[in-house]
DNA sequence: GGTAAGATCAGC
DNA sequence: CTGATCTTACCA
């Protein structure tokens, strides 16, 4: 049973809601889990490694608002990357989705990050911020999807529930109309969550601090961390 | 209006 | 190690 993570759990301090959310389970409506082994914590206008250092720009703004929505950005001309708002509304925050272990869905994975004929393993199916976004399909459109259930989650079957893709099979039965959304299924992160310094961020310009939050020694993380 | 750099990945 | 590929934000 995996309960879907409420509102609450994304409305703290982006580095206390990184570290909880290693070990829970990523959850597309149509079946794909995997459970997120790497994370990174991105701060507001003190965070020089932050889209939201420069203020609410346009790329940033949904950074300020509400926590458990879904920033979804466009990085190096060809990838996007995924992210979950934290905090209060007002300030800026956000978890950077770094690496996962598939779970279920592997072949909707598999077919999503398919580009020519390639046989991908399980292990490059999520191992990294973009291949992880394109095994769930994430992309520009649905930057600023709610992740978190609506209340009420039950039937969902209105007038309007015709549309989108995929209507409530699956584990996503529970969550009501989310195209996305995050789940606890009590495991865990399976041994001890170590913090390291932040991938891919130019040491001039943002200084080294330790808000990776990695599950040691795991393979499906995007690189090794000490364990 | 021009440009440099970027929260990356895959192929040599 | 390097090329791909294009948006963002900053500067003139």
């Amino acid at each position: 049973m995996a309960a879907p993570l409420g509102r609450e759990f994304f409305a703290g301090d982006a580095r206390c809601v990184a570290r909880a959310l290693v070990g829970k389970l990523l959850v597309h409506p149509d079946g794909r889990v995997a459970r997120l082994v790497e994370v990174e914590a991105y701060m507001g206008t003190d965070d020089p490694g932050s889209h939201a250092f420069r203020g609410p720009t346009p790329r940033a703004a949904i950074m300020f608002g509400p926590a458990g929505y879904l920033y979804v950005y466009f990085s190096y001309g060809m990838h996007w990357c995924a992210n979950v708002v934290c905090g209060p509304e007002g300030t800026a925050s956000a978890v950077l989705l770094r690496a996962a272990e598939p779970l279920g869905g592997v072949g909707a994975m598999r077919l999503a990050r398919s580009h020519g004929q390639k046989v991908l393993r399980d292990l490059d199916l999520c191992r990294g911020p973009a291949r992880l976004a394109e095994a769930f399909g994430i992309t520009g459109e649905m930057n600023g999807i709610d992740l978190v259930a609506s209340a009420g989650a039950g039937a969902g079957n209105g007038p309007g529930a015709g549309n989108g893709p995929g209507a409530g099979n699956g584990p996503g039965a529970g969550n009501g109309r989310s195209l996305l959304w995050l789940a606890d299924d009590g495991a865990g992160a399976g041994g001890p969550v170590v913090a390291t310094p932040r991938v891919g961020l130019s040491a001039s310009r943002a200084p080294e601090l330790p808000w990776r939050y990695v599950v040691a020694g795991s393979s499906w993380a995007s690189r090794p961390a000490p364990g």
